[in-house]
DNA sequence: AATTGGTTCTGAAACGTTACGGTCAGGCAA
DNA sequence: TTGCCTGACCGTAACGTTTCAGAACCAATT
């Protein structure tokens, strides 16, 4: 028995005496030939065993892979469990989805700074989701010659580019809490940099940090409190680096100690929010009576929590990201959409107490 | 000015007066040529601003794509909104992520049935999870000549496969609920097939699901329950088309305006258990005191509200899919693996009243 | 001087498809 | 008859890469 070399276009051609022009017309324009031979070309596949056009060789010779490469960086588990990432990778297959585009999830070794699989990925375009700036990934996406959209993440020059104004929202937040009267905060923030550091963040760290979205929140933080005369750089600000609420738990519990007089515990995600709500309550204080809590994104969790909280619409980032890929939008380029985002007031803010009050009881 | 064609590995080869080989081999196998010559190679490439290698035209050739196709079918706000699924997602990923291989989402329009995007997609490979039996995606996936492991489905002939049994496991959770003495019992499923039937389901509509995961769970119940002489055709059971709480309020709702007499409501998943929690909470039913409730899956939220719930392993499936699809298992063909499940015994489950407590209470 | 072995590089042949610009026969109107 | 159109099909040339068997060269060994 010959191993039998798996039927291709050519060898169907063959069998059949047409072109092989003819063969690629019966799948990909049935209106090129008659019916009968298209019927014809059609039966013989099946009883040769051939499965259709290869994807690979159509993408090599149409310049189209059909998907849109999705490099996320980070620990797969982050993805798929932080509600926020979670929403944009929904939103952005949403986008792909409507316009039959694939997904293609890059793989990224954490550990090793393997760039390889950016480079083996057949897309049609990539998508960058909240990367370190300085992410040899990120450098290995920009260097392929496929439009790119980030989000999330710096401006890059002329690349298309999806965010919210983190600064200005985190702005709008720290408002909030200066009019209700809070001088003294703490700060807890998610990873600022490739490197673990699980503990207190400098200035000089703070200002260094390589994911953009942190940085814009603490700036945003930095400059409305020092509009009113706080100095920044006395502002305790605790760094996690696994985005978790038992981190923020854990974050806030350092924070507490350090400085036990802190009036609010302003956090830079929802998450880490909830976490700190939980050591509160841990150690018996009421929120908001006397420990105001904020979080940043709006996740459902965070509403069902009465969270004072930055809204973000995380889904639609997802969307807005797809359709500037796959050209769903008109405008000059590089592209940049910048969506809205809304001052939560929820059931964790409040004034702080006087000093009089935390002797004597409100 | 003349449009630049971009560079490509032949044009580079021709600059540098060297021979295509050579220049592939600067990016592949370093080791076969000198470091200088490698080195003006990819001078040179950067000059003429050449991106490496084409990944399509390396797969064409190489007969390799680095990719897992994932066929999901159902919409994709469900996929990334189950906890189930992205449980499952999040055990693929890794596997892939730990192979190096890309993970596509195969955008599949859940109203047409346009099934090119199966055969448009480059992947050395697909998972299919948790589809309907007659699902023409299916049926192209299963066309093409790749390796292809199914989860949450039936057996195809000759097709590895991945799942728990749905049908022991929920026929433990019966026995348990038959021990504690319910036989008036109703049930709370997801949709069957492909129509949307919001309502009751025939017994001609359970046994002919399409949806493997529910007819086999449906199936567990029937024969726990026919043991004991409950006529299963008498057993109320409502079907919801889309998967969230909500739904399962409604049916759990939809099942006790039409039995109020039920001492049990039984849901084929845990999300709609959620449901039916709160419509008992809203109708003022204790559970489990007047109201028994079960789930099946063994989601987080699950446990935080004590359900009695089936536990499966969701990630260590999406793992064991992977693995199995890129060769890190060694079995003879075609394999399967079925995971163990454990019936979790939480706080709302419990003997049913007795006619007599419940006129005149506990 | 001949042999061996290693490194470095090459030429040609795939990989399987689709785009493009045809040809060719037949029908139809002027 | 001529000219033109249309439907049906075809031949060739890419698309950009990797693979494989070897050639050319040089140094070291016999």
């Amino acid at each position: 028995m010959h191993v039998r070399r798996p039927a291709t276009l050519a060898s169907l051609a063959a069998e059949l005496g047409v072109s092989r022009t003819t063969v690629s017309n019966a799948y990909n324009r049935p209106d090129q030939l008659s019916p009968e031979l298209r019927r014809r070309v059609l039966e013989t596949a099946r009883r040769l065993g051939y499965p259709g056009p290869d994807p690979v060789a159509r993408s090599l010779r149409t310049r189209k892979a059909g998907a849109v490469g999705l490099l996320l960086t980070e620990n797969l588990s982050y993805a798929f469990r932080d509600p926020a990432a979670l929403g944009f990778l929904e939103g952005l297959a949403l986008a792909c989805e409507g316009a039959g585009q694939g997904l293609h999830l890059v793989p990224v070794n954490p550990e090793r700074e393997d760039v390889a699989a950016v480079h083996r990925a057949g897309v049609d375009g990539f998508v960058v989701y909240s990367v370190p700036d300085d992410d040899p990934h990120l450098a290995a996406v920009l260097s392929r010659p496929v439009p790119t959209v980030v989000c999330d993440q710096p401006r890059v020059e002329g690349v298309d580019r999806v965010g919210i104004d983190d600064r200005a929202a985190m702005g709008q937040l720290a408002e909030r809490l200066i009019n209700l009267g809070h001088r003294k905060i703490g700060v807890v923030c998610m990873r600022l940099s490739r490197d673990r550091n699980d503990g207190f963040a400098s200035l000089e760290r703070q200002q260094g940090a390589h994911f953009h979205v942190q940085r814009a929140r603490l700036a945003g933080l930095a400059d409305a409190f020092g509009a009113v005369g706080v100095d920044w750089s006395e502002v305790p600000v605790v760094e996690r680096f696994d985005h978790s609420t038992a981190n923020g738990a854990s974050a806030a519990a350092q924070l507490l100690d350090a400085e036990p007089d802190l009036t609010a515990v302003i956090c830079t995600s929802d998450i880490l929010a909830l976490g700190a709500l939980a050591e509160a309550k841990r150690r018996g204080l009421r929120v908001p009576q006397d420990l105001t809590v904020t979080g940043f994104d709006g996740i459902t969790e965070a509403e069902r929590a009465g969270l004072t909280t930055i809204r973000q619409p995380v889904l639609e980032k997802g969307r807005a990201a797809g359709k500037l890929l796959l050209g769903a939008v008109e405008h000059a380029r590089p592209r940049q959409i910048i969506l809205a985002t809304e001052l939560v007031v929820g059931a964790t803010s409040a004034p702080p107490r006087t000093a009089e009050e935390r002797w004597f009881g409100p």
